[in-house]
DNA sequence: CTCAATGCAAACAGTTTGCAGTCCT
DNA sequence: AGGACTGCAAACTGTTTGCATTGAG
């Protein structure tokens, strides 16, 4: 069994464990979040699944991610404006948006988590809420946008 | 003159440098979220703004909270569904917010800012991207709706 | 003076909703 | 078997747009 599908079938569980009926429509768009990884919106999700199994309609798409959101099992990125991207969230990472074109590139490193902790922690203290979730976003620009945006003004 | 009015000035100043027209509206809109610092929505602002000084648009509020997120002067808080939140970002904070009521709460220590700093510099390193922005977001429930909660349970 | 900013209302796009039919468990 | 899930299309709501008017620099 490969790496992507052990992931897959983790995921699966995780969710029968919670008595969640597990439809082809949600194996399907879960499989595509965890194969593609590649933070699409719903439109993304929508038109590429129905392209291959036109079996699911787009307001179960909505549906379901705002099932997996509702476990903490995905994320929803509102990135700038547009629509918005949603993202597998397996192990602790960030996420570095571009501004200009809206690429989205996931960045961690060791300590991630620990930090992370650090700033529920903190929050929990000064607000007494009891955290469930948090998200750090970095805008910036992109290298490609950097070039392009260097040209124009030449 | 008071310590809001002096952010006011200087955030009206920061405008200026940049050779962007200071108008009545953008005045009042810029004062409401100095001053209130709630983090309305654009309706919020709107209504709260008109029912004194009926001299704005609704077009005219997402034109201003528009340019003043560009100016990194202003941050949008996407926050879970609903419409979008806004907060003056006069010094580093991020926010809590409740998935059950959507109250939000700015919290810091004396260190956040630097890690911040770090979590640039790893995306920048990590990416190639030129950071321009960041945002940190924590989910939870706050103390009202822990209450409300454990009430409905009964 | 000049050109950017405003106000208005119509257009838009993404998202939600209601309900009948379907199908996991 | 039964309640949760799906699909469809209509309804909604927040946001954007175009253009004539106004006013800041």
């Amino acid at each position: 069994m490969s790496d992507t599908d052990k992931t897959i079938q983790e995921a699966i569980d995780q969710l029968r464990a919670k008595h969640i009926r597990i439809t082809p429509q949600r194996t399907l768009v879960l499989t595509y979040l965890i194969t593609k990884r590649n933070h699409p919106t719903v439109e993304t999700i929508y038109s590429a699944i129905n392209h291959e199994e036109p079996s699911l309609s787009l307001a179960t798409v909505y549906n379901t991610l705002k099932l997996f959101v509702d476990q903490g099992m995905v994320l929803e990125l509102s990135g700038n404006d547009e629509s918005i991207h949603y993202d597998y969230y397996g192990s602790p990472h960030y996420h570095v948006i571009c501004t200009n074109c809206g690429k989205i590139i996931d960045v961690t490193y060791p300590d991630f988590a620990k930090d992370l902790q650090k700033i529920d922690r903190i929050a929990a203290e000064q607000t007494g809420y009891k955290i469930t979730g948090n998200h750090v976003e970095v805008q910036g620009i992109c290298t490609d946008c950097q070039t392009k945006l260097a040209n124009q003004k030449n």
